[in-house]
DNA sequence: TATCTTACTATAAATTTTATAGTAGATATA
DNA sequence: TATATCTACTATAAAATTTATAGTAAGATA
C-alpha cells in the first residue's frame, strides 16, 4: 500500500500533516464503505461485499488488511466449515466515527 | 470522472448513502490536500502545485475541474501575461471543513 | 456423485495515474 | 538578437493500479 504521495507506507518519509496522516492510514475510498458497515457491528467477509456496492474481492481484501495492518479493525477467523471470518473496529476505528458522520451529514445537505 | 462505484457520474444511477455522496462529489485523494490548502484562504494554480508534495500537474487540474462542476469551488481567471487563476471555495466547500478538522483532530491523536 | 458454501487468491485485461516534455505569449536578461 | 523566464496548463507514452473473472480448499448436503 503507498501513501498519498506514492511512497511505499514503510518508507522512512516524515508526514507532518495530520490529513495526510489520517488518510494514509484509512487507506482508499473502499475504506470509508466499510467504516460505514462496521459502526452498525461486526460483519463477516460476505456481508461487507453485498452491503458495499461494486467491491471486487480484492478490492475488499486489500483494504481489510490494510485496514487490520493499521489497528482499525481486528479480524477474528473462526475455524469451522466453511471458514467464518469476523471483522470489528479497534477503538482507534470506532474513534473515525465523527469524521464520517460530518461526511454524513454534508452528503444529506449537499449531495 | 467516476463514482465510487466506478460509473460515470453523469449516468442516472440513484446513490442512497450520503457518504458516497460526499465520496463522489469530493472527487479524489487530493480533493482532501486541495481543500486544506484553500481553507486558509484563495490560492494560485502553483501555490496548490507547491503546497501539495507530489501532485503532478494533471492531477490537479483534474481535481480542480472536478470541484469546479461539483461547485465546491470557483475558479478566477485574471487575463493578464503570464495569465493568472486563482481558486476559492464557495460556501459548499466551506462547509467541508468540519470533514477535514475531524480528519485532522483523529490524525494528530492517532496518526 | 454433484453441488453448495465461505473467504478468499491468481491471472490477465482494463483503467487510471504519473512522469515528462511541450505550449502560448509577453517580458527580462546577456 | 538570442535566449531565458513566467504561468497554467495540455499531450503523450509509460507505469501502476484496479477490476473482472475464474479458481481453490474442504466439508456438508441432496
Amino acid at each position: 500500500m503507498k501513501n498519498i504521495q506514492g511512497k511505499e507506507l514503510d518508507q522512512p518519509i516524515v508526514i507532518d500533516c495530520s490529513i495526510e496522516k489520517a488518510l494514509n492510514i484509512i487507506g482508499s475510498k473502499w475504506s470509508f464503505l466499510i467504516l460505514r458497515e462496521l459502526f452498525t457491528g461486526t460483519k463477516r467477509f460476505s456481508e461487507l461485499q453485498r452491503a458495499i456496492n461494486g467491491v471486487s474481492p480484492k478490492a475488499l481484501t486489500d483494504a481489510l488488511r490494510h485496514m487490520e495492518e493499521n489497528e482499525i479493525l481486528v479480524r477474528t477467523v473462526y475455524p469451522t466449515v466453511p471458514v467464518k471470518v469476523e471483522y470489528s473496529l479497534t477503538e482507534k476505528g470506532q474513534d473515525l466515527h465523527k469524521i464520517i458522520k460530518e461526511m454524513k451529514y454534508w452528503g444529506a445537505k449537499w449531495g
